[in-house]
DNA sequence: GGATAACTGGACATTCTTGTCTTCTTTACG
DNA sequence: CGTAAAGAAGACAAGAATGTCCAGTTATCC
């Protein structure tokens, strides 16, 4: 239900959040999230008109997010590359019904609400920081001792 | 976000569901839920297939919702014909991931699992029965006056 | 049983999403 | 300044979703 460019968005995001201060360019944004190369630049492309990521052009070069992951949540991610359109006014255009929809397009509306509320209280630094034996885009599980817990292992880089 | 399927699917339910014992032919569906006739037909057919309708073909024929709108639910309407696919391994393939999602596909999921608590808990009764002013597919608002109030409006037929 | 009404199924067209490729521009560094 | 690294932009290709059309099948009625 969402779209794959949503679901892109989103790992190129999380991805950039585990590197902040390090720009990463396409490549290897595409090597960690497994995005298609050609595709991902159209994504990183709506990212940073979105003012979600910034991008330098030339040698070191790179994407970096433009803001910290402590306030960029779920929902700026996927409004910037592919917004989720709450029902405004009724799809059958019936004058009538105006403003106030009819009790089916209310519940499918109050569902989008809900997903938009969900997505507006998480933040990107919430997704890393939440301890978990599954690591964001990381190919291995946590050690289950507490070796190496100091930070967030890196991963797929 | 919901596919212009499901948006048809759904307002051919409710109609059907306002028409129990009289069973509706395309072109009545299609004239009252303003759904392209000819895409609606294969709306119909999917719904059909899943068992939310029945057909029947010949003179005096149509569709008829095949269960009692008490019981169908939005959810079993949307799973018809475009069902809501949770996420249930990593969309990376990672390995390490399998059943255990990582937080950001876990958040998604969760997401997806609230629209479709909120489409099971939904019959199409209750939303024909809901007291408002929009009516279901109906061109006219309900009068404010309690003249006519025995049953629901009909509508678009 | 013929005519008519209606669904069924398949082929086709259109549009949108996803994905690829190539060329251009910008930047850093020697 | 020249070269290489990198993003920007546009054209194009493939696939899926949406939409249209038509011939085939089933059911009813006279």
């Amino acid at each position: 239900m969402f779209s794959q460019t949503v679901e892109y968005a989103l790992r190129a995001a999380v991805f950039l959040a585990s590197k902040i201060g390090a720009p990463q360019t396409n490549e290897q944004i595409s090597a960690a999230t497994l995005v298609p190369a050609a595709y991902l630049s159209k994504v990183l492309q709506n990212l940073s008109r979105g003012g979600i990521v910034q991008a330098q052009r030339g040698k070191h070069g790179g994407f970096s997010l433009a803001r910290s992951p402590r306030e960029l949540t779920i929902l700026e991610v996927v409004t910037a590359v592919d917004p989720i359109e709450r029902i405004r006014t009724c799809p059958l255009g019936l004058k009538a019904h105006g403003v106030r929809l009819c009790p089916l397009h209310k519940r499918l509306d109050n569902a989008l609400a809900e997903v938009e509320r969900a997505f507006a209280s998480t933040t990107l630094f919430e997704i890393l920081a939440e301890p978990t034996k599954s690591v964001p885009l990381c190919k291995f599980p946590l050690p289950t001792s507490d070796q190496g817990r100091a930070k967030a292992p890196a991963c797929r880089d």
